[in-house]
DNA sequence: TAGATTGTTAATCGATTAACAATC
DNA sequence: TAGATTGTTAATCGATTAACAATC
């Protein structure tokens, strides 16, 4: 549908300014103009305008962006007028606690299956669902139309998961494991390396304080 | 120390460079060259060796770089070769989930405090600490000398609480609430919004499907 | 020495910002 | 209409890639 590229920079921002209109739009504004918008997000404004202008002109000249408007045609930009099925693999903390977040079943994404390696856990009940041994993976997934796999497990199986996972048709994978996945294209993967993010707050600390600061 | 600015594009790089050459040593691996290396990682030659550059020359013409030295020189921009206390806040799921987090440990990242407003979590043992109650924070904090926050609230206390952070006179905070922290110049802040990254999965499969691929 | 590969400069590419004509 | 603000083109800036001389 849509014809030039869309940078991945652009796309990382837009989950921002759905946030941002969101929060507008429960405050019962409006109306925002780019210029606006620009100070209360700290951008430039010739940014939001480029980055909008990639989808359409969602704004009016003299006017500026109907609030209402833009939140709902970015969330659509998002994908997010549609529900997503996740499984989670790996049910050990992090994937409990992810199996938690009710942020994430706000938006649309439901968590469907939780899958683990570990018999102990196999059988638990985590938020409604019923913890599954991974053995059960691909009938699992042959019964369910499932978008999005969260990887939680250790680094080892990690890799052989992620295969497992796209032969099974899974469109995406959200990557908590420390290993780069190889998976074929058209599988998005989205990395979440926490000790990557502490590694670059440790090397920002020291630079900070060593260097000149900002 | 150093003289000129280092992007954070380069600095986001270091800590994959940091794991490859790690498991690369793991692997008994003495040198490697940038050309190498570039295929493993799937970047540019040129790239590798500009990132390098930035912090002197660590490899050697004709030979390319040792790995065990280069693995040691990458930990040390990244200030690995120092112990970095941290507290979490929010004692939820997800903070207890990062608490039990061992990689963290292995790279010198050590929790020493967790806290949380709920009565009924405080108190409770984590890993060896018992659950303090957010009242105190600062008096825990003239105690010891914490370098990072790791902040795991709802959004709605985050930002109040990343201001008492700062006045504690916390270096950086690793954010999980869905929230923009407004800190001091000079306190480092690293976002992971996990819903963001869903949002961006959900765009890009859409973008798949309906675009022409890649 | 000859071969290999770095360190570094120059060229290219892409993303951000500025400027302004179009238009509500 | 006059004022405001977009959509969009042009200019700038920064990051990536290519090229190659330096050198181990």
């Amino acid at each position: 549908m849509e014809e030039k590229e869309i940078s991945q920079a652009v796309v990382a921002r837009l989950p921002r300014y759905f946030r941002y209109l969101g929060e507008l739009r429960d405050q019962g504004v409006e109306r925002i103009s780019s210029g606006e918008l620009s100070v209360l997000m700290g951008v430039t404004a010739s940014q939001i305008r480029q980055d909008f202008n990639n989808f359409g002109g969602f704004g009016q000249q003299g006017y500026g962006y109907n609030v209402d408007y833009l939140y709902h045609e970015i969330g659509h930009i998002l994908g997010l007028d549609e529900e997503h099925q996740l499984v989670i693999i790996g049910a050990g903390n992090l994937g409990q606690a992810l199996a938690n977040y009710v942020n994430f079943e706000k938006r649309g994404f439901l968590v469907k299956g939780v899958f683990d390696v570990n018999e102990e856990l196999v059988g638990r009940q985590l938020r409604g669902l019923e913890i599954m041994h991974i053995d059960r993976l691909e009938s699992f997934m042959k019964e369910h139309k499932i978008d999005i796999a969260v990887l939680t497990v250790p680094k080892d199986g990690a890799i052989e998961t992620a295969k497992r996972l796209a032969d099974c048709g899974v469109k995406a994978i959200l990557n908590f494991a420390h290993v780069d996945l190889n998976v074929p294209e058209g599988v998005q993967v989205e990395n979440v390396h926490l000790s990557d993010s502490l590694m670059k707050l440790s090397y920002n600390i020291h630079r900070y304080e060593n260097g000149h600061g900002s």
